[in-house]
DNA sequence: CGCTATTTGTGCGTATGTATC
DNA sequence: GGATACATACGCACAAATAGC
């Protein structure tokens, strides 16, 4: 009988050691097919569900695809290490807007000018709603920030909900149209109040702050809101937390 | 003989949604243990490799733990959707690096004072190294940030490797230690630079300024490196783009 | 403390279904 | 259709971890 264990490792995890050293040394190059699974089983000297349990491992790090038909596929030459925002969903994107009321100044609606498209990363003439408000702290006494946003006209259903609410804008679409923002790209600068800016903001022109602007993306890539949120420095910090995330290991 | 399918889908997959509308549905609470394996294949009339399976459902989409002895842990009642920082890695967090060298202005190891122990969160008089230094593009005709750094006593073997260093901090450390960060935890707000910052970065007293904060944490969440730059407001726009997590769907 | 019962982990054998070429 | 490869599914046995007596 076989022994069942190799140096403390169960049999699954030798296997799959040493298939992951395979691909990292770049003897299984990217796009090569491995042996398959009763190739492995024989080379090994072990049963076929012993093979797919090393695989599976495989396809947990990202190292590999399976297809039935095909074969085990070899994706990637490295194991990623990737960096997760931390915090329950994206609400860490929330903080700005906990315990704050979004009043809205104006709203219009446009057809995006040459300036525009570039903002929002679409065409040309294309419709969209425009709103200025403030971000005040829930009793109304005082504005945090001031935000222009850009809300593509499929959307313009939110249009009244804006007004009063705590939450952003993006969350209000999600709860009207189902709609998550499957990408969010954001832009983060330091600038000086214009002196229009600073009457909104009940500050002083010249002072310094803070302007986060954030492109909220559809699965398909299309920019559906761009929100422009203007901070003097003293009334917002932003933070962030990144992790690393721990694929499971082979051994 | 058991139907192998069941409306097209695998027994497994039938077994792992039904499990799954339980817990979300709070039928499992959070902390409960579910039935055993053996439970689960009389109750689904099911063979234990299918109930394994169905159960590595559910453990990929973070819903349970497993361990030998104990049994099925319900750990969360909500299929979680992380937002990931994309990238390759942590290259991101590189940016400001490219093309860009540390010129080191001074070097000098320090005890941290309450002042000290407060930013880099540890207790006061622990050894530190500090240093300050400016990164200026490869031809080093422009400064582009100024920059404070602190760097746990442990791994002071760095210092040599700074000046002229077109790498950040941390990725130096990696190479000569093997540490990586396992958490990076970043503030950025505005302010305006004083006029000794002003001096080093050849600007002007008072300009607006991005000052960004980072805290590189080891696994066991303790502070090794602590980094703080000051970018003049026209010279550099932090960005940072965040996608949805598709988990594997149980279905 | 050791013993036992329970539960998951590891491993083997076998058969059939499904996807791809 | 046939050959090949992975996917699903049944069965069994023993090992390792844990909890409780």
């Amino acid at each position: 009988m076989r022994s069942s264990r190799v140096a403390g490792q169960p049999r699954y995890a030798v296997v799959a050691q040493a298939l992951t050293e395979d691909i990292l040394s770049g003897r299984y190059s990217v796009g090569a097919i491995l042996p398959s699974e009763h190739a492995l089983c024989t080379q090994f000297d072990i049963s076929r569900h012993t093979t797919r349990e090393a695989l599976r491992r495989l396809q947990a790090l990202g190292l590999v695809t399976r297809r039935a038909g095909v074969g085990t596929q070899v994706k990637s030459n490295h194991i990623a290490q990737r960096y997760v925002q931390v915090g329950d969903t994206i609400s860490d994107l929330y903080q700005y807007a906990k315990d704050m009321v979004l009043n809205v100044l104006e709203m219009t609606d446009i057809e995006a000018d040459a300036d525009a498209a570039a903002l929002l990363g679409c065409s040309k003439g294309q419709a969209w709603s425009k709103l200025r408000g403030v971000r005040v702290t829930d009793g109304g006494d005082e504005v945090v920030a001031l935000m222009d946003a850009y809300i593509a006209r499929t959307y313009r259903g939110v249009l009244g909900d804006i007004d009063g609410a705590d939450l952003p804008i993006w969350s209000l679409i999600e709860s009207r149209y189902g709609v998550v923002p499957a990408e969010v790209r954001q832009q983060i600068s330091a600038t000086t109040l214009s002196r229009a800016e600073a009457e909104n903001l009940s500050a002083r022109e010249g002072d310094p702050a803070l302007r986060i602007t954030r492109h909220y993306l559809t699965e398909a890539l299309d920019v559906y809101e761009v929100a422009i949120s203007l901070y003097p420095a003293e009334r917002f910090t932003y933070s962030n937390t990144l992790r690393i995330e721990h694929l499971a290991s082979v051994s």
